[in-house]
DNA sequence: TCTTACAGTGAGTGAACATTCACTTAATAA
DNA sequence: TTATTAAGTGAATGTTCACTCACTGTAAGA
């Protein structure tokens, strides 16, 4: 007979590949049974359901993301060169793995229908982080263009947003929120140094 | 009775806000036309399969994408400023509804398995875009500020073909291509005014 | 040894789902 | 008017899937 434990493991370490590969509602308990070489009433023993499988998942990835964003808040306050390390966090933080599960996770969010009050929304705390840093720091190397492609990179993950969490009513304010706060970054700004007028954009103006 | 293009343009609209609200998989035909206010048994009269129709749909968008890529590297190949104009491009690409529905299609690409050798790759078609803009014009603003946030762009690229895409063996090669053409952009280069040496990014180098 | 408790198993169950089909309706041609 | 064709319908069908349950090991304490 095996260890509790090292089922619970081997079903969650499966679920999560098979979760991330296929998504939850295409990944068939009998799959994720199969992949860890364990009986499918067996997974019932550890988890009420499939669902509460990737939500088990879903929140320690999530208190996961919650954590790194306060370690990139940190080092935006302290360090020297902020552009630099804010950047170079948000490589790190979005080239792992159990990070970028997150925000699959996020992506079946709605799907699984059970936001409570209590989740924080992970576009928020990035949006904060990034905003506080700015304006704290007065930081030297937001010229247009650095600001233009950080845009970019916003942009993008408003994308991911969109196309991935959920394109209705409730949640595209979501999108919008950071939509807004990308344009904050460039636009006008208390300490920025790419300033012009509000809805005058970088990309408006002329060579 | 209806015109039969006139039921396939509903059922379109209904299938493809569905199908990018909660994916192919979670979205029942039975939703899809109720949403199109169509019978079951109709969608059936004009599509194979409910796969059939994601089918549909992801080449319409698919070919919309490549269009635009065209259109892109067009814009870079001409205009005078390079950096902005690839920008620009990118952020209106992204904010499109409709080609963001490609990248949808793109994750579920997998899980349709069908791709097909004619099949173009998009993210080889994003880099060889952005390297030969990039070559082409000694792009004058690639500093290595913009090239991090550049970069920090990509990289978010990359996470979403990793998460969205399929993290299986077959599929992470592509991830790997765009993360070695970050690098790239931002390392040494015969054109960029970035340059260090290969193998130390600007992330390696302190203040 | 016997007992209790926990872990594992896989055939079985009912609900949900994609797909089919016998039939109806509308429009146009003969 | 009648025949033909294309479009529409929803109850019926068979399949897939999440979940259950009666039963089998295994280990540790009495």
């Amino acid at each position: 007979m095996r260890d509790g434990a090292e089922t619970r493991r081997r079903l969650e370490r499966a679920a999560l590949k098979l979760f991330v590969a296929k998504g939850v509602a295409a990944t068939t308990v009998r799959e994720v049974a199969a992949a860890a070489d364990i009986a499918e009433g067996t997974l019932y023993r550890h988890y009420v359901s499939k669902e509460e499988l990737a939500w088990e998942l879903f929140h320690r990835h999530y208190r996961g993301l919650a954590l790194e964003l306060d370690r990139l808040q940190a080092g935006v306050a302290t360090l020297p060169d902020k552009l630099e390390i804010m950047i170079r966090h948000f490589c790190k933080f979005f080239d792992q793995d159990p990070l970028l599960f997150s925000y699959l996770l996020l992506s079946q969010h709605g799907h699984l229908q059970r936001v409570t009050s209590e989740t924080p929304n992970p576009v928020d705390v990035v949006v904060r982080v990034m905003e506080e840093g700015l304006a704290r720091n007065e930081v030297q190397g937001l010229t247009p263009e650095v600001a233009a492609a950080l845009v970019m990179g916003l942009v993008l993950q408003v994308a991911v947003f969109r196309i991935y969490g959920r394109l209705t009513e409730e949640l595209s304010p979501l999108a919008d929120t950071l939509v807004k706060a990308a344009w904050r970054l460039v636009a006008p700004g208390p300490a920025g140094t790419a300033g012009s007028s509000p809805g005058t954009s970088i990309f408006s103006a002329k060579t």
